[in-house]
DNA sequence: TTCTATGCAAACGATTTGCAGGGAG
DNA sequence: CTCCCTGCAAATCGTTTGCATAGAA
């Protein structure tokens, strides 16, 4: 196994460790963090505990959410996306489904996933020419899809 | 290509070409935006606006700004970047002082500006893989500078 | 008990929008 | 004269923060 912890008692374990404290509304956030596969907004994120509740735990308010997530991020173990307009989407950061980039429609707004290979060598040229340490899969590319850039090419969002 | 205008005249007539109207509002904010070279945010162009003032032409507000940016977008005359967290960045479209990306560093906000070759073939292989459209100076790629990179790993923004 | 994390509401920064009047064509 | 564009204010959207209190250790 790697350092980066993938199960919510893992994490829940890391941030007791850390002397953080371990409540209903972490251990709900964590738990959707873990079950959703890939890039969830904190919204959606707040959607989710809200669904899942069973017993009586209360629903985990936005700024909770926000301040869980602010705080798994300082530890490492979540990172947040830009993807251009919306939200930011958060997401474990040791890659659950297979690490990638993510290409972003400005048109359409459609997310294209790509193989974190298809960036050669970019990282290491940043690395060696500028000092710069990429962000793996902390950036989302910008253009047209497929379908958009077979219309117009100026036009639209 | 290289039909897009790059003189202010040149915006202008073109937006009078396209049925707009052209005022004095439009005429200072592309008179902004053409001598401004890189990256300017809507503020920004506020603030010139107001500084340039020579006559007796009123501040182009906030909404007015936007609006005209907006137009513009869809002329293909302006495109926006986001370097993640603060507002968005407006330069025309054609690429001023010569083309760049934009390496923004997520712990204290630097931005390192990264010739266009440092990609590579990336765009060549999106194009042919996904059908996908890269826009250039359109995105900014995410990391940590030299000197938060030397500090600690995980920490921080 | 002690001190952190939560909930709520309000603050905030960026951007958008409704509306009535002004000015370009 | 006809509409488009502007200014202003208010509304949105995403995210953060202050404060009093519930609750983990």
């Amino acid at each position: 196994m790697n350092g980066s912890p993938r199960t919510a008692d893992e994490i829940l374990s890391l941030l007791r460790a850390q002397g953080d404290r371990v409540t209903a509304s972490r251990r709900a956030v964590v738990e959707a963090l873990v079950a959703g596969d890939h890039h969830v907004t904190a919204d959606e994120i707040v959607a989710r505990v809200a669904e899942r509740e069973g017993g009586g735990d209360p629903e985990a308010h936005r700024a909770t959410v926000y301040r869980t997530l602010d705080r798994l991020g300082e530890l490492g173990v979540v990172s947040h996306v830009h993807l251009g307009h919306g939200p930011s989407t958060f997401h474990l950061d040791h890659g659950d489904g297979g690490p990638h980039h993510h290409a972003v429609c400005s048109s359409c707004g459609t997310v294209v996933e790509v193989p974190l290979d298809a960036l050669g060598d970019l990282a290491d040229r940043l690395r060696s020419a500028y000092g710069f340490e990429l962000s793996p899969q902390h950036f989302a590319l910008s253009g047209r899809c497929a379908a958009c850039a077979g219309r117009r090419p100026v036009t639209g969002r």
